[in-house]
RNA sequence: GGAGAGAUGGCAGAGUGGUUGAAUGCGGCGGUCUUGAAAACCGUUGACCGUUCGCGCGGUCCGGGGGUUCGAAUCCCUCUCUCUCCGCCA
């Protein structure tokens, strides 16, 4: 949620910088400001109804203690008076104050500078790229073959227990989820990350803080008996530890890392997108979070992506990133980078990880605060990243390291996996 | 699931209708003292909104929401959470 303050006094520069993200705000802003006037000149006279309310009350209460009954009628029938107004005051900043409440969380988060324009993922740039495409033999199979083929995941089995997108993972491809998670955590950890393990249901009240609700309702898996939400990812539950907080500036940046399952919906894809491992409801993942000063917030971006690109690396994954464009970039980022893995087979690149700076666009939703030198407070800047998500992980793993032998497992794996070859 | 108790400032802990944003202690910050430090002493110490160029001023906040009252941390309703006992249980 952008702050109100800067909208009231950048209002051109936030509707120009939203059209990079394709989202006319003009007439939005417009309503929000109106509202915002509403709000600001009802809490004005509210203020001061209460603050002469105020001052009678306690005279009240002076005339009683001196005996002086009648004049602590008088005051108490002014006081009644009074009290009526303020209600209805009452009633129109907190109708107003819904109103821009409202407003705001329609709004993205204005995208940074160097975020390139476009209208869908074609138009994201390419800012990076290392590693050779694999050549593979004739005779090379998509990884919804080679798990069926070596039996370690099965989709049909799941369809038929929970549904489409919920495979059973079994003997070397549950071992090799293992490693692949231990593996993410154990590097992180070397990283300065400090290890959670989070609720993976969380209240409604999170969900707004990240951003989730309400914009992506449809997309968490909801309890409604109990109102609670399936995480879509860690950095929920692990962001929102620091909701209604005030850090110390000393303590930045706070590093946290979290392995949990992910839930999603993901209601409206379809197609070779679903294949396989390409996109499940239920996934695993390690999300790397990091709470920072704003002075130093795109530093740390770029701290994340280098380990990022180094955990490919020792997977020895072709990879490449991209700078997401104004149209992909999702609502509550500033900016982006995607990275993509080359999976052999399939022929196409996966997005196996996102990396984000949110700027104070959810610390302001959540009220997450820092105090500064000067011992003002002011929010702080929120960023999070996969590190990294597994099923397309695997699936690149598996069509890459396909041999006539088997599927090899990269040198960094094997002392998590305890095997060098699934055959 | 049943019965009961509770939720107050960074922490601990008073406060049951009238200058209580809130005693007191600890912690934090500043100062005196000291070569330095500790101890001691003195002072200071919450967040948010509005208003102001600024000093400041006004308002709100004692778990969340609602109500009673001229006036509520204090009374009532409701929700959430915590604790104790019983039941169930990985």
């Amino acid at each position: 949620m952008l702050q109100i303050k800067y909208i009231r006094d950048n209002k051109q520069e936030v509707v120009d910088r939203l059209k990079i993200k394709n989202f006319d705000a003009a007439q939005l802003i417009d309503d929000l400001l109106n509202a915002d006037e509403i709000r600001r000149s009802a809490q004005k006279q509210l203020d001061d109804t209460l603050a002469v309310s105020k001052q009678l009350s306690k005279e009240i209460g002076q005339f009683f203690k001196t005996g002086q009954k009648d004049k602590a009628e008088e005051a108490r029938n002014k006081s009644t008076e009074l009290k009526a107004k303020a209600k209805d005051l009452e009633q129109q900043m907190s109708e107003a104050e819904k109103d821009v409440e409202k407003i705001l969380l329609e709004i993205p988060n204005l995208p940074h500078p160097s975020v390139p324009t476009g209208k869908a993922d074609t138009d994201n740039e390419i800012t990076y790229e290392e590693g050779e495409l694999p050549n593979l033999v004739d005779g090379k199979l998509p990884h919804w073959e080679l798990t069926d083929k070596y039996q370690i995941i099965d989709f049909d089995l799941g369809s038929k227990v929970s549904g489409a997108g919920f495979p059973f993972y079994r003997g070397k491809g549950a071992r090799l989820q293992r490693a692949l998670i231990n593996f993410f955590l154990d590097e992180a950890i070397n990283n300065g990350y400090l290890e959670y393990q989070p609720p993976l249901m969380v209240n409604e009240a999170s969900g707004y803080g990240t951003g989730q609700l309400p914009d992506k309702e449809g997309q968490m898996y909801h309890a409604t008996e109990d109102n609670l939400y399936l995480i879509p990812t860690a950095e929920v539950p692990i962001t929102n530890i620091y909701r209604n907080t005030i850090q110390k500036e000393e303590d930045f940046p706070i590093k946290n890392v979290a392995y949990s399952n992910c839930f999603r919906r993901e209601a409206g894809s379809y197609g070779k997108d679903v294949r396989g491992l390409n996109r499940l409801h239920q996934f695993d993942k390690v999300e790397i979070v990091q709470i920072q000063s704003p002075e130093k917030s795109y530093d740390t971006l770029e701290e994340m992506k280098d380990y990022i690109a180094n955990l490919l690396r020792k997977l020895e994954l072709p990879f490449r990133i991209l700078r997401l464009c104004g149209g992909d970039i999702s609502f509550a980022s500033a900016l982006t980078f995607d990275f993509e893995v080359y999976s052999a087979a399939q022929e196409r690149w996966l997005e196996v990880s996102s990396v984000s700076n949110f700027e104070s666009f959810q610390a302001n939703r959540m009220m997450l605060r820092y105090r500064d030198k000067d011992g003002k407070t002011q929010l702080a800047h929120t960023l999070n990243g996969s590190a990294l998500a597994l099923p397309r992980i695997v699936a690149a793993l598996l069509e890459n390291n396909q041999t006539a032998e088997g599927i090899k497992i990269p040198k960094a794996l094997i002392p998590y996996t305890g095997f060098d070859i699934i055959n």
